[in-house]
DNA sequence: TCGTGCAATATTGTCAGACAATCTGATGTT
DNA sequence: AACATCAGATTGTCTGACAATATTGCACGA
């Protein structure tokens, strides 16, 4: 599409062209341009992209690195596609993960600065639906989650969980996003504050294991053909 | 030193440079062949390792997704050092994953097979001190804690946690393994294990947690001047 | 008709050489 | 001493090339 116009900008400025191709391959895949299982042809990608093999190369092999695309010996790159089941193993990674952020930044919370940063980093969900359905709710959630990853000051931990949540974003969630849910998952994440400022780390934490459950739940339940055949196709 | 001699090596197999290269600045790094700080010159390596820099930076370039490595733009690759506070982080999540394979491995032991498997995956830690100190141990170590997250049927937990450990690595851990602490630790893993072939997930967990905390204590007795500095230098 | 083996094509993995952009350190000037 | 300038070192990227491997289409025989 508009292909011809980016093509010129990422020459201006030197370092940039991996990451020009990155953000074009990852845009590409989460917003559907890319299916699962597609073959990525360097040849076709250095001629829409305008660049030549080795900063495509290494895009591509830093995207398999986190486990977007998968490389074949001899035969390239294709676009990964998640089983059911990796899914839900990746679930469980990440309710270990925020369970763990949520007792930390808990305790955090007692520190005036921290706590102060935290109430404006989460100020959009005490406000009452000012939203639009679907799209904006992913940003709202993300940067729930993000405050409380932020307040428990565990720099690796942020890294680690963003990289989590890459693949999860493969599927296209938002459409799962009926108003009930989003409704319910609002008043979760009320709850899961409101347990936090009070200091009551073990509320917390329970609320936001049944939190992610339920978004679990919800995922477990999208319909089969998004998800990779279990067996190994290889 | 047998450089020389590897040279050719990697030619055999067509698609296995990078990975030759990964693993000889992987165990140069381990070695502390290759010096936390210490700049990776591109020019040098492709001469010592008879290359292209095409693969070489490749290499780099996924060595630095595991954080074994940073890429200053247009000053190339440094081995990482860690600074103490990253280590601990990084230790808080580990405790996070483990505690939850070993629940997860818990309820799992419940069927033959995998009972079966992981009690052969454990059999070293039963029988009495026939290991040499030191370096066997740490294979040991990683065994039974592999056999964990194995019996947990967890496959993306296992991607994740090895990922995790590789950066600790970095310290050479060996130097503090006292005949005293590798005593304590095989205790403990009898313990786990106990717990686990109970059935009894939470006292595993309490054992696991317990046993990591010790480590992450012993780690961070090491002398100060094996991390980084906390002050950005940037 | 259906598989089987083989040649032609497509694609990747690697190499070599080149160039400009950028960083580093030393030199000279004020 | 502070600052500007310059040469060398190093990286980021490009181009073109070649062999190794995979894929495809087709002729051939059972």
């Amino acid at each position: 599409m508009s292909d011809a116009g980016d093509v010129a900008e990422h020459k201006r400025m030197r370092g940039a062209t991996v990451d020009y191709v990155l953000r074009h391959v990852r845009d590409g895949i989460f917003q559907g341009q890319y299916a699962p299982g597609q073959r990525l042809i360097e040849a076709d990608l250095t001629r829409e992209l305008g660049i030549s093999r080795g900063p495509l190369r290494e895009a591509l092999h830093r995207l398999a690195a986190d486990k977007l695309l998968e490389i074949v010996p001899n035969r390239g790159a294709i676009v990964r596609r998640l089983s059911m089941r990796e899914m839900l193993e990746l679930f469980s990674i990440r309710i270990a993960l925020e369970c763990l952020a949520v007792r930390e930044a808990t305790a955090k919370l007692a520190a005036p600065v921290i706590r102060a940063r935290f109430e404006s980093d989460t100020e959009a969900i005490w406000m009452p639906e000012q939203r639009a359905p679907g799209r904006g709710y992913i940003a709202e959630n993300k940067s729930f989650h993000d405050a409380i990853i932020r307040a428990s000051g565990n720099e690796t931990l942020g890294i680690v969980t963003s990289q989590l949540q890459l693949p999860l974003l493969m599927f296209q969630f938002n459409k799962m996003l009926t108003a009930g849910n989003i409704a319910a998952s609002l008043a979760e994440h009320r709850a899961i504050a409101e347990a936090m400022l009070d200091g009551d780390a073990a509320d917390a934490e329970t609320c936001m294991r049944s939190h992610l459950e339920r978004a679990r739940q919800v995922a477990s339940e999208m319909p089969s053909q998004v998800f990779r055949s279990e067996a190994r196709a290889r």
